[in-house]
DNA sequence: ACGGTTATTC
């Protein structure tokens, strides 16, 4: 180790003794050696002088060090901060969990007269993206238009991000078509929006302008990633598929994380075998590797390959984290596996060492709910170390339900009132449970209540995938080109399935607003576009994005026979493969 | 200096 209390005699080797000071402050891993340098840089006034506290307030700021409290007593050592000295504060400060102090720090330096650079913009930007104070962000918008930083494209882009991360998809568009210049991680900005702001087929489209001769810009690996989250949503496969060549195409096949993400991909489109043949050419899979493969087993309703794979990976000795428990509980509740799931409970914890979390509980609620275990399930909930959250509440509604539980799904609406987070699928979910029971006068309290509070249920929607091309539907939908061939073919099917045996149901739950009227579900609407727009025997492939009804899932089990076609549903979470008027999965219905 | 892999649910 250097010396830094020697003085040296001439100025030449003092020059080269100080330059070597800075170049350990850059280097050093030691927190004590930080220490000892810091007591020089006092006693010899050096740091007061930029070119030392500069880097050595961005040491101790950012990672590894990151010691929020000594970078601000070195910043208020520093009799005169520049410019650089504040940003150092202001990204420290973002990173942190305290990310409005940014904020101030940025306020302070302007009230010190101290212009703010383009970089300070963009730490601050950062620290309100951190803090989700959208009023803030919207002002430093205002300032660096004034400060004349309208064209300096990493601030744009953190600028977007910032709109993306409110909510304020349009905003984030109008920010990016302003920009003079371009690079990749603005249009990654832009596809990472789209996403975040459920704008998944606007995301998928970028993927072609980028490229297009207008603008010339080639997808990276990031772009990919982003874009394969995209096609998960979607349960666009085909774009999928093309994403995965890219990756191919350019080298990125041999990134862990892009490949990681092929696997939850494919998994997430119901293409298993696909998934597991990415998966197995995997040389080093690390824990989210596993976990994606487990999770995709669970999704799909194949527990117990699952649990197998789980084992692999123990065999392999590659340590599970919370995430990889969570996936594996949810594969048990997924197949119904009781006595597997309760077993994985308990050896997670045991074994290694995992404090269940909010997840975990609920899947295990789930489980107990789905076999009827209801009141245990219940009791469950209010041991838990966490506070239980809506989510979890609304499981075991379901599960009420299902198993006809009026009394305990009184209760359990309570405890989502109480959370303030009751909505309209909750009442719809009671408003079955007292009609099952013929509970009229109570449908009509709920009905009531449910006006009262001006609670309003949003259409849900189905999408199909043909040769690359999104089509979406909701229910009782008449927007699409070729709704009037839908809509024949829908009484065509009806027709058909009629001779089969098939019993329409009054629909009085999930879409539309628990009227017991009867409607076209979306993916009713979207299988039957199918059927319209492809040849026989093609397989046909619906994402939707709440849970099937009984209706739509004889619907499709039906058409899977009389139609001999291959139907794969992937509903809020899991998939149904129907073949031959059957389907594979083990839920309720 | 800006973007990013795996997880419970109606």
């Amino acid at each position: 180790m250097m010396q830094i209390s020697s003085h040296s005699p001439s100025p030449r080797s003092n020059q080269t003794h100080l330059n070597s000071l800075v170049s350990l402050i850059k280097s050093t891993t030691q927190t004590t050696q930080l220490l000892q340098i810091h007591a020089y840089l006092l006693r010899t006034s050096l740091l007061q002088e930029s070119t030392f506290s500069v880097p050595f307030l961005q040491r101790i700021s950012l990672p590894p060090f990151q010691i929020l409290n000594y970078s601000l007593q070195i910043f208020s050592q520093i009799l005169r901060p520049n410019v650089t000295h504040y940003n150092t504060m202001i990204r420290a400060y973002a990173m942190s969990i305290h990310p409005e102090r940014g904020f101030y720090v940025y306020r302070d330096m302007m009230r010190q007269g101290i212009r703010p650079n383009p970089q300070s913009s963009s730490f601050v930007t950062k620290s309100c993206i951190r803090g989700s104070s959208l009023f803030r962000g919207v002002q430093i918008h205002g300032r660096i238009l004034r400060d004349g930083h309208h064209s300096d494209t990493l601030l744009l882009t953190t600028l977007m991000d910032f709109y993306s991360c409110s909510g304020k998809c349009d905003n984030a568009c109008k920010v990016f078509d302003e920009m003079p210049l371009r690079d990749t991680v603005a249009w990654n900005v832009l596809v990472s929006c789209y996403i975040r702001n459920n704008r998944t087929l606007d995301a998928l489209a970028v993927f072609d302008s980028m490229q297009s001769g207008e603008h010339g810009c080639d997808p990276d690996d990031v772009t990919c990633l982003l874009l394969l989250q995209a096609c998960s949503n979607l349960c666009a496969v085909g774009f999928g598929e093309r994403i995965h060549e890219y990756i191919k195409d350019h080298g990125y096949h041999r990134a862990l994380n892009l490949c990681n993400s092929l696997v939850a991909m494919y998994s997430k489109c119901g293409q298993l075998d696909k998934a597991y043949e990415v998966f197995q050419k995997i040389a080093n899979k690390d824990v989210v590797s596993w976990t994606a493969m487990i999770s995709g087993f669970a999704s799909n309703g194949r527990g117990r390959e699952a649990i197998n794979v789980f084992r692999e990976m123990e065999r392999m000795g590659i340590p599970p984290d919370e995430q990889t428990f969570t996936a594996l509980l949810s594969g048990c509740s997924h197949s119904g596996l009781l006595d597997e799931g309760r077993s994985i409970f308990y050896r997670m914890q045991r074994e290694f060492g995992v404090v269940p979390n909010i997840h975990h509980y609920g899947c295990v609620v789930d489980l107990m709910g789905r076999v009827g275990l209801v009141e245990d399930a219940y009791d469950l909930i209010n041991s838990m170390r966490c506070k239980p959250d809506a989510t979890i509440w609304r499981t075991l509604l379901g599960a009420c339900k299902v198993h006809g539980h009026m009394e305990l799904g009184e209760r359990v609406i309570e405890h989502l009132i109480e959370l303030n987070a009751q909505e309209a699928g909750d009442y719809i979910l009671l408003l079955n449970i007292y009609s099952s029971a013929g509970n009229w006068e109570k449908v009509i309290e709920t009905r009531k209540l449910m006006k009262e509070k001006g609670i309003q249920t949003t259409p849900s929607a189905s999408t199909i995938e043909l040769k690359g091309e999104i089509h979406e539907f909701r229910v009782d939908d008449t927007s699409h080109p070729r709704i009037k061939e839908v809509y024949e073919m829908m009484d065509e099917i009806e027709k058909q399935l009629k001779i089969g045996g098939y019993v329409a149901e009054i629909t009085k739950e999930k879409e539309g607003n628990g009227l017991l009227s009867y409607s076209y579900h979306s993916e009713k609407l979207a299988l039957a576009f199918g059927v319209v727009a492809t040849p026989p025997g093609t397989k046909l492939r619906v994402a939707k994005d709440l849970r099937i009804c009984i209706d739509c899932h004889n619907f499709a089990k039906m058409l899977s026979g009389v139609y001999n076609r291959e139907v794969i549903i992937r509903d809020r979470t899991r998939f149904h493969h129907f073949r031959e008027g059957r389907c594979s999965c083990n839920d309720f219905w």
